[in-house]
DNA sequence: TATAATCATAGTATACAAATAGGAATAGAG
DNA sequence: CTCTATTCCTATTTGTATACTATGATTATA
């Protein structure tokens, strides 16, 4: 039951990122030293985000990326489940591919729906804007975002 | 983000128990045919819920297994910690000993915590007798626990 | 043309998941 | 008192996923 490093990693690229905004396009390197993780496992998870749209890649001298759209606009959900794929707790929630026979008869598939649901709750219903708001508020900062 | 088999396994179990408890101790070979798991498997399960005392043995002809309590004692989140081992999406708000330099800095903890907390909430208010009484009552069965 | 970056693909070490296997100990049945 | 069905204990296996690292091609700017 554990989120792995990419989508930990790819949460707090997206973040540093939009902290990090200045219009430019910033190269991974500057990501990669803030956040302590390497370049090129950084280029691996964002290949992905760029796919999805999420971010925008310019290459060569001066290049790097930001973010396609607003802070706000991007859910934790959004993000984790491209990274991570989907986070059901069980297989037999996912899609209609992993279809279970003993549905119909299974006792915890109710428990395994409430959890996916409260599980999907939180990541759905927190954007990047509202992860360093809070933070803004704790510590006292004033990202720009 | 799934729960193993491990975890999952050992619910069925002690629902199994549950359900099928007369006051005799239930053989694994018999809650494996009707869960479609090795006894093998099973037998390793056991183990730690065994250690635990959530469950007696009985060796030898005529030995199995029983609940150690009732139902209602047991919550979910009781027995997929057992198996599972913490139920936090980070190691980072595992205990004290996995404890995380960049905790003071870190913009997404609250967040985890929030996951984690949303988790707990579900697995925490479930009892074994929850589950069999929902199931009850959406099925039209009447398992006597 | 040099440089700094993205982009693409492949490779690797390690750990974890999901079991299976073999046999010793033991409680009850006959 | 022996047979048998069971738990109990420890090891081994197999496959897959995680968490990276490595190499090199491409491209945009200075």
């Amino acid at each position: 039951m554990k989120i792995s490093t990419k989508g930990r990693y790819a949460l707090r690229l997206m973040l540093d990122l939009a902290i990090n905004n200045t219009g430019e396009f910033i190269p991974l390197k500057l990501v990669s030293e803030r956040q302590d993780i390497s370049v090129k496992y950084l280029e691996q998870i964002i290949t992905v985000l760029v796919k999805a749209g999420y971010v925008r890649g310019l290459r060569g001298s001066r290049g790097g990326y930001k973010l396609a759209g607003k802070p706000e606009d991007y859910t934790v959900g959004m993000i984790l489940r491209l990274t991570e794929g989907s986070l059901a707790p069980v297989a037999c929630l996912e899609g209609d591919t992993n279809y279970c026979e003993r549905a119909d008869e299974c006792i915890t598939l109710g428990l395994w729906k409430e959890l996916y649901e409260a599980i999907n709750n939180v990541v759905d219903n927190t954007t990047l804007a509202d992860l360093i708001e809070r933070y803004n508020d704790k510590i006292g900062n004033d990202y720009c975002i």
